[in-house]
DNA sequence: CTAATTGTAGTAAGAGTTATTACAATTAGA
DNA sequence: TCTAATTGTAATAACTCTTACTACAATTAG
């Protein structure tokens, strides 16, 4: 991944889940994330569809935690804004006359699933609630 | 990562493999991947650089594997091309007045190191050798 | 009614990726 | 020695992705 999303949305949940009881806005989310408010609007939106979050518009709105934070693992989260895999692409066209070329693709994106598998083992026993933990 | 570098590393040392007594062209190399052969000179550039190939110019030249297909692992090939994190990118300028933007860059990469050993850990104990068994 | 806030479209700057052209340097073999 | 094939590498262009930002309609509390 090239992005800064893992980053940004795992920023957005922990600090909702520093404060489960109030409406923060996106203005105030992004002055601790030090983007651009629009930035934080598009990820809440995402954060909605996934159920994770409830937003109220107009004065006094803002967004607030709708899980705990022990039902959100890191491994959600990378599922969420995962775009790209591990090793990158595979090769478009591949020479099907060269046995090589022929079935690369097959055995590297049956790889690929493998890496994002063991990815996912090692960040689904992390949860947002731990990680929260580590900021006072 | 979003290049195919992982992919046409592989490709190339693969083909280099298969017919390891023989100089292959970096023409013959690229119809095969079916890319330009300039990116395959560019890649075979950075195989020198590793040791793992030696190369041959003007007539009659190409390039030919200088290590056993057994000692090249999908690791160490992942650590050569590696461009970008698992999880992408953390934030530039979190607000160190907040708890959790204080902190979140160290828990950040802390995470980023853990996820990229167990990447390592999943790709050392395939060869290039036993992934090139795989292709006739 | 007013002020604050979300939702979202549109645009722009910048970075990264791949393809391609071009050509000097090198080398085997006739 | 000459020729043809090949590597090494710079330069450029097209394309995509990312982030920032402006703008403004729609919504809502008080």
């Amino acid at each position: 991944m090239n992005n800064t999303r893992f980053a940004t949305v795992t920023h957005i949940l922990s600090i909702l889940a520093k404060s489960p009881d109030e409406w923060l806005s996106s203005d105030w989310i992004a002055g601790s994330i030090q983007i651009n408010p629009v930035i934080v609007r598009k990820e809440l939106s995402t954060l909605q569809q996934q159920g994770w979050v409830i937003t109220r518009k107009g004065k006094e709105g803002g967004s607030k935690l709708l899980v705990p934070s022990n039902e959100i693992t890191l491994a959600d989260i990378y599922k969420t804004v995962k775009n790209s895999d591990v090793l990158g692409k595979v090769n478009l066209n591949p020479n099907p006359k060269c046995p090589v070329g022929k079935d690369i693709n097959n055995e590297l994106e049956g790889l690929f699933v493998e890496i994002y598998e063991t990815v996912l083992g090692a960040l689904e026993h992390r949860t947002l609630e731990s990680f929260v933990k580590k900021f006072n």
